[in-house]
RNA sequence: GGCGGCGUAGCUCAGACGGUUAGAGCGGGGGUUUCAUAAGCCCUAGGUCAGUGGUUCGAGUCCACUCGCCGCUACCA
């Protein structure tokens, strides 16, 4: 009798990346939970999978002069070794270039469109091309409109009535289910963002410009885009609509996304369901970032970051603590909903605490006593003269099961490690009492009493060894071995909760330490010693000859000294201060975005570049007349200054 | 600026239906054991629970305000 259904799903990842922490974190909690689940008797169905349309897609097949598929298959298979490496068992690795989830798309549309849920609409607007996105006039900069990176276009394309059913998500999350979106925190942030007036979503691109996608049902000139494919993973690869499948595991769905996609799932999907008659999966998580020093990771890292402690891939850090370890860490480190900041030493220090210190080191110190006092065998009943602490102990381990389960399915597995990791030093200490080593010498009475003791310690391994599986699977079976306890790869099923392991003769045949300590000054030593960090390479498309500009292009732009007379804050906006500044003899008013890192009164005085022959422009009402330049590296900004102060403002820069 | 959240020991964080001496892990300091992976175990931090002012017999725990930080959003020529 199964206690309940649970169709677990991550984000598919979209192929134009690696494999990351990220990722990695995101499908391991997935995996660990789905591990949970099926342990305590849910059925569980994992899914995970690749996003393979789109644009940037089929940019980089083309500049490798591979086609859009050979590109999607080379990726989708990096994600899937990824996963193999990291002990995932999904029961569907989906694709959107499979053909049941095509079929599925171009259902899900021809629906909608029926319906009158789709119209088409001539756009006219600022495009970002790397982004593929429409964007509002105050995301254009001009160093985009330079790049050839945003553009205007013209062209109809197809939109979704987002807006018809916004008022509806609002009560469906406020009112009648304020547990689908978690944590708190995300929920109110879709709320929020339903408050305010939204635009109909653009779903489709002209062919002319995009071609690998899928393509319209209704209108073979076009290619939906990635709202309307992407997300439409997560029934398609259960079968909707027809599939008994489907009906079998929806709606007892779990999306597991980064805070980063809250939006499209949090906003987007919802309704996208709800308008084709589609019933809402029942939470929606959004976990946090990995951070390091406070800093989302990105694909490059500042120098500055890099210098102090650098940055190895996830992989190298499992090729150097193994992968049941790093798998411990992501999921005992961070409560989900949170970002979490790590380093490769506060990795190490987790693992030789709570992996080689207690779990590890217990595991030694029991085996080796029952080795070498009880020929290896366990102890019969008979054999044992029982205390009131182990007593207590074994009732513990017992209990531990519910502990576990309780925050599992709460969807908190960080507090099941720590319970079980607690009661890991509740056993040590008790040894420590105990003294099984003196006490075996003490005569009869004294070998019973410490029989016992290791019969204690023996079945709470086992017990913490079950429960902990789920995040460690090859390593929880390897330490199972060590207790006499055979079990096949991934073996492991809710039979084992039940157990009353270990049985009197057991043999019990220890091993190689489980968690080996790690020497971190080694492993530093490794780190320094890696190749300096390389340069950041441009990341503009190999020869691409059209983000150069002519001499005569630069000569255009007027660039000039200029200092700064007054400044001040412009109230209602954070960043914007209003400046006064002279140029040569000329006093103007610009209004520049650097609130933030300067104070008005460090503006004062300066000399800075501008622009001077740029067009007047009306921000938050008040007239600017110049842009000031300014360097801009992720949260830091610079403004170019002088470093030779006797230049004369009004002097040209060239 | 709007909305939401956070600010607790050196570090990472628990705790907050208001009620005895505010907790854990890690690190630091001291001690102890030898079964064990130089691991274990014991003791040790005296921290204005960001600040101020309230409510209350009594407030990290409720309210208001201030400061700092974060997220979403607006603005950033």
């Amino acid at each position: 009798m199964a206690e309940g259904r649970l169709y677990i799903t991550t984000p598919i990842y979209y192929v134009n990346d690696q494999p990351h922490i990220g990722h990695t974190y995101t499908t391991v909690l997935a995996d660990v939970l789905a591990r949970y689940h099926r342990l305590f008797g849910y059925e569980v169905k994992f899914m995970t999978g690749t996003d393979e349309h789109g644009q940037k897609v089929q940019q980089s097949a083309l500049a490798r002069g591979l086609s859009p598929q050979q590109q999607c298959d080379e990726y989708s298979q990096r994600f899937k070794e990824m996963w193999s490496l990291f002990e995932i068992v999904y029961d569907r690795f989906i694709r959107t270039t499979e053909e049941d989830h095509k079929r599925t798309v171009q259902a899900l549309l021809q629906k909608l469109y029926d319906q009158g849920d789709i119209f088409k609409h001539t756009y006219t607007g600022w495009y970002n091309v790397s982004d593929e996105m429409f964007i509002s006039e105050s995301d254009v900069t001009e160093e985009g409109k330079q790049s050839g990176r945003i553009i205007q276009v013209s062209e109809e394309n197809y939109f979704f009535r987002l807006s018809k059913y916004q008022d509806w998500l609002a009560r469906y999350i406020n009112e009648e289910n304020p547990d689908f979106i978690q944590p708190e925190s995300r929920r109110n942030e879709v709320l929020g963002l339903l408050r305010q007036p939204v635009n109909d979503l653009c779903i489709s691109r002209p062919k002319s410009r995009l071609s690998w996608g899928i393509e319209m049902p209704f209108d073979p000139d076009y290619v939906t885009y990635v709202w309307v494919d992407a997300l439409i993973n997560y029934i398609s690869g259960i079968g909707w609509p027809d599939s008994p499948e489907f009906s079998y595991w929806w709606p007892d769905a779990l999306h597991l996304i980064g805070k980063d996609i809250l939006k499209p799932h949090g906003f987007f999907w919802p309704i996208l369901l709800h308008a084709a008659g589609v019933g809402l999966p029942k939470k929606l998580l959004a976990h946090g970032w990995w951070t390091r020093g406070g800093q989302k990771e990105a694909k490059t890292v500042t120098k500055a970051l890099a210098a102090q402690a650098p940055v190895r891939h996830i992989r190298e850090m499992a090729a150097d603590y193994g992968v049941g370890s790093i798998r411990y860490f992501l999921i005992r480190e961070m409560t989900p909903g949170m970002d979490q900041d790590y380093s490769e030493e506060m990795i190490v220090t987790r693992l030789n605490s709570d992996l080689a210190n207690d779990l590890g080191n217990l595991v030694s110190r029991v085996t080796k006593l029952v080795r070498q006092n009880f020929n290896s065998q366990v102890p019969a009943e008979k054999d044992c003269e029982t205390d009131p602490r182990g007593q207590e102990l074994i009732a513990l381990a017992n209990g531990l099961s519910d502990q576990v389960r309780t925050h599992a399915i709460d969807l908190k597995p960080n507090l099941a490690v720590d319970a079980l990791i607690r009661y890991v030093r509740s056993l040590n200490v008790y040894l420590t009492e105990c003294e099984p080593w003196s006490r075996v010498k003490q005569g009869d009475l004294g070998k019973r009493q410490a029989a016992f003791c290791l019969v204690v310690a023996l079945k709470g391994l086992y017990r913490v060894a079950v429960l902990l599986h789920p995040v460690m699977p090859r390593k929880m079976e390897a330490l199972l071995a060590s207790l006499g306890c055979s079990i096949e790869k991934d073996g492991l099923n809710g039979q084992f909760l039940a157990r009353d392991f270990p049985e009197a003769g057991t043999t019990v045949p220890g091993g190689d330490p489980l968690f080996p300590r790690i020497d971190w000054k080694a492993i530093e030593q490794k780190i320094q010693a890696l190749s300096p960090i390389a340069p950041e390479q441009p990341k503009g498309k190999a020869g691409n000859d059209a983000s150069l500009i002519s001499i005569d292009q630069f000569r255009q732009l007027d660039l000039r000294v200029a200092e700064v007379l007054e400044a001040e804050k412009v109230p209602k906006a954070d960043k914007l201060l209003k400046l006064k500044i002279r140029i040569g003899e000329e006093v103007r008013q610009i209004v520049a975005g650097v609130a933030e890192f300067y104070r008005p009164e460090e503006m004062i005085g300066k000399k800075i570049i501008v622009v001077a022959n740029l067009e007047p422009a009306a921000i938050r009402g008040l007239e600017s007349r110049g842009m000031l330049l300014a360097a801009r590296e992720g949260n830091q900004l610079t403004l170019l200054t002088l470093e030779n102060q006797s230049i004369a403002s009004g002097s040209k820069v060239s």
